[in-house]
DNA sequence: AAGTTTGTTTAGAGCCATTAAGGAAACATA
DNA sequence: TATGTTTCCTTAATGGCTCTAAACAAACTT
């Protein structure tokens, strides 16, 4: 437990880093299908088998990958709202937004692999480090929409406007958010995130390019909307 | 050239069908990457290169059987716009919304491929099956909202609102569907289709989970505003 | 000093994509 | 009808991939 195993414990981490850098470096040249843990170990100058040790197979490599990249956009987000920790709560809102789309498009690969990771379904379990990790990115822009409610409320919709379905998943919700938000402001929150992660996604992933070459002013356009529907300032 | 030819087409086109259906089997019933030339080979009783005089290679394959599925969409859109021939256009735009959604959650794993085909990105090249077949089916959205357009437009920005990219690259787009629509009802067009295609995709690829056990109401919802937007009715 | 854990290697089975070479049937034509 | 061509298919073979097994050495523990 003293020293030496924290020496290990050292040499672990930077094996790990490095295969990580490999694979990122593999997806980002090569493409998703070119990340196989035969061409990662060579990178790190290992020899197949030996990524075992490091991960028991192909989806737990990319499924682990794929939540360092989670990790790096939460990390950029939270950047972006600490760099202003005494602007107004809208003001980060919207830092922390570009920040987001600065990063997917900066980082188009990375981006489609936390949208879209090309390994299966069963990739979803609620155990994986994924899944953590895609908690903490969302957790960003939640808990800034929470601080926003509680400073400032923003308008809602009557919940008995909503259909009953919607009004049970929507309480669901909120419970699963310890109640931050009562179910209408979780409403109105889920439909700004939606908007603005989905049009990020459909741009990254080349949705948009029968129309588009340039997504940016799109996703200026939705801040807007965005920004109205939050009832905090724009500005002009 | 005649009844013989004849035969040898017939033959072939049926093959045709057997290796897609075999596909399309093992896709939904494996995933993604089961749909391998091997195992289609194997399910429709050929061995292995056999299929290499079908399909010039595995991205080929999928690329067709892609293209497959977005026909099968876009018939299907088709078919809930013509069986409602006299019905108001905006009856008819709201039907064929509807109609991708059925058709998308009746089948998530062929509107996966629709949306991220598990092929490398110069899959995007415009001259391949895929993008033909990505065309129609965004064609008969299209067609609704210039007959829409043409009997009773609805309320567009001021082009002068517009920042001066995002006018450019809508002139360019009004282009390219011959001026079918001026630019700022372009605008408005792909704005609702932004929204709807991007939460439809969101859905689907399991985006969502976190919060909705059932997007139905959340894409009721989107329609509503869909309907607002293009000033068509929404019956209560 | 002996035993255990850890990191690694090579060997190998069983996939897959793709190419090459060859055979047999269907078709066209002389 | 006989001959040549096209089409469809097969087997063989190469090389890559995932993953398991067996073996070995170094590092750590006691």
């Amino acid at each position: 437990m003293s020293a030496q195993t924290g020496r290990r414990e050292r040499l672990r981490r930077a094996t790990l880093e490095e295969i990580h850098a490999a694979a990122r470096k593999l997806l980002v040249e090569q493409g998703s299908a070119a990340v196989t843990i035969n061409a990662v170990a060579r990178q790190v100058g290992m020899s197949g088998p030996a990524l075992y040790h490091y991960y028991a197979g192909h989806d737990e490599l990319i499924g682990a990958v794929t939540a360092g990249f989670y990790r790096e956009l939460a990390a950029t987000m939270e950047q972006a709202r600490d760099a202003r920790v005494d602007a107004p709560v809208g003001e980060r809102l919207l830092a922390v937004c570009r920040a987001m789309r600065t990063w997917a498009v900066a980082h188009p690969a990375e981006f489609g692999w936390i949208f879209a990771s090309p390994i299966a379904p069963p990739n979803r379990r609620p155990d994986s480090m994924r899944y953590e990790a895609a908690v903490r990115f969302e957790q960003v822009f939640l808990d800034l929409v929470v601080e926003l409610w509680e400073t400032r409320p923003f308008p809602v919709p009557d919940p008995g406007s909503l259909p009953a379905s919607l009004r049970e998943q929507l309480s669901a919700y909120s419970a699963t958010i310890e109640g931050r938000l009562p179910l209408e402001a979780a409403h109105v929150f889920l439909s700004c995130w939606i908007r603005l992660y989905g049009l990020l996604c459909m741009e990254v992933l080349h949705q948009l390019d029968f129309a588009f070459t340039d997504a940016a002013p799109l996703y200026e356009e939705c801040l807007r909307d965005l920004a109205t529907a939050l009832a905090i300032d724009y500005p002009t």
